[in-house]
DNA sequence: AACTATTTATAAGA
DNA sequence: TTCTTATAAATAGTT
């Protein structure tokens, strides 16, 4: 458009390459601008001039949001990266497919908690109860596995105090004795309540079923292990 | 340039519009080669249709190596430099907290799978099972609602068809009917089935609790539901 | 997707 | 650079 055809290749005098490149790059911004109001289309346009100027244009000046959008875009498209740029592309890759892994695994714990639960058909709920039972079961197995061992710990505890406690009271009387013989001889006594201490909680008989589970049926767990266990052993809970 | 002056707006003919991007697009991208080629400068271009496809230029195919210059020269103006090393230590950081994260969630994913259990204490095994208690009664509801829902949509439908077969029934019979007068009067009959189709399943009658849940008590939900349900529904399940 | 009447862009000249 | 102008290119409306 011009007085005269122009090949496609470079102009090799230097004040017509300048003077055309400004030419040309003003009915090139102003197009870019054209097609964007005109079509409704989104664009960015990046022109580095010979000598290293910058000429740009974009939608709604925009630019940042535009190019993020790109790389969006491609790197959707794309698949595989290598080289210095690339690399940095890849890590970008690395870290898109990290945050959509976390998405997933966020939208599941939702749903594992009964968040959000009208996002799934009649079948994904199914399965969903389906491993959450099995899952409430394995665990109280674990916890009943738990308790019992605390129990019989602390029976096993139990026993052996109540065993020291009545060697301690029989030296204890023996001791007396001792003491009583000297008070006969010597006409003195340092008397001292040397009883049997008694137990707080002797410990109810337990049975177990053959893995270790204890019957839920039915009502809120929760309640119900605090309602078998007595003050001692609740406190024992806390890990 | 074209048969007509073009106001630079919106192009409100969706179809014009598209015809518009398709011809300019086209135009812009060759000019866009053009500067590239004829005043040895260095372009990127990048457009996104309304539909959001992507269409693009870039000198030499290079658009991350244009990309990474324009960020490179725009930051420098705006003077929001980061280094490259600063860049890449908060993206790592932020691509370790991404993983830490992750981490965390997968745990207790496992947890919520009844996995992993022995890294548990007690009372995070009774926070467990609560959590899995509720939610698990969250779903049943969900889930019968969604039953429900099927079953009834699923009842209107019947008694729509079997209205709809009882006015045919109807119909054919007066056919019937007048089809005879005439076989008295041409000696002929063109007789056919004409008694109403028997539905196959007729629904049972369905009683829900005031908000939509079914009681589940002990035993395995996924073969309950299966068992409540005839076949019929259990197709209707797949969402 | 073609066609073509016009408008627009721009190469060359001043 | 900028303006002018002849001409090439682009494209709006039409088929």
């Amino acid at each position: 458009m011009g007085r005269g055809r122009v090949q496609l290749k470079r102009i090799e005098n230097k004040i017509n390459r300048q003077v055309t490149f400004s030419k040309r790059r003003t009915g090139l911004l102003k197009k870019a601008h054209e097609i964007s109001v005109l079509c409704d289309a989104e664009v960015a346009l990046i022109v580095f001039s010979t000598k290293g100027k910058l000429f740009e244009y974009s939608t709604d000046s925009c630019m940042e949001k535009i190019l993020e959008r790109y790389e969006r875009y491609s790197y959707a498209e794309r698949q595989l990266v290598v080289t210095d740029a690339e690399q940095t592309g890849c890590w970008s890759l690395e870290h898109a497919k990290l945050k959509a892994r976390l998405e997933v695994l966020q939208r599941n714990q939702r749903h594992y908690v009964g968040e959000d639960l009208d996002s799934l058909s009649l079948r994904e709920l199914q399965n969903l109860e389906q491993q959450l039972d099995s899952a409430l079961k394995l665990i109280r197995s674990r916890k009943n596995q738990l308790m019992f061992e605390s129990i019989s710990e602390l029976q096993k505890k139990d026993k052996a105090l109540q065993e020291q406690n009545n060697l301690l009271a029989k030296k204890v009387k023996e001791k007396e004795k001792g003491l009583a013989q000297e008070a006969q001889w010597e006409g003195q006594n340092f008397g001292q309540d040397t009883s049997p201490v008694a137990l707080p909680h002797p410990m109810p008989p337990l049975t177990i079923n053959s893995n270790g589970v204890a019957d839920h049926e039915g009502n809120p767990p929760q309640h119900r292990a605090n309602a078998l266990l007595p003050p001692w052993m609740l406190r024992h809970l806390n890990e």
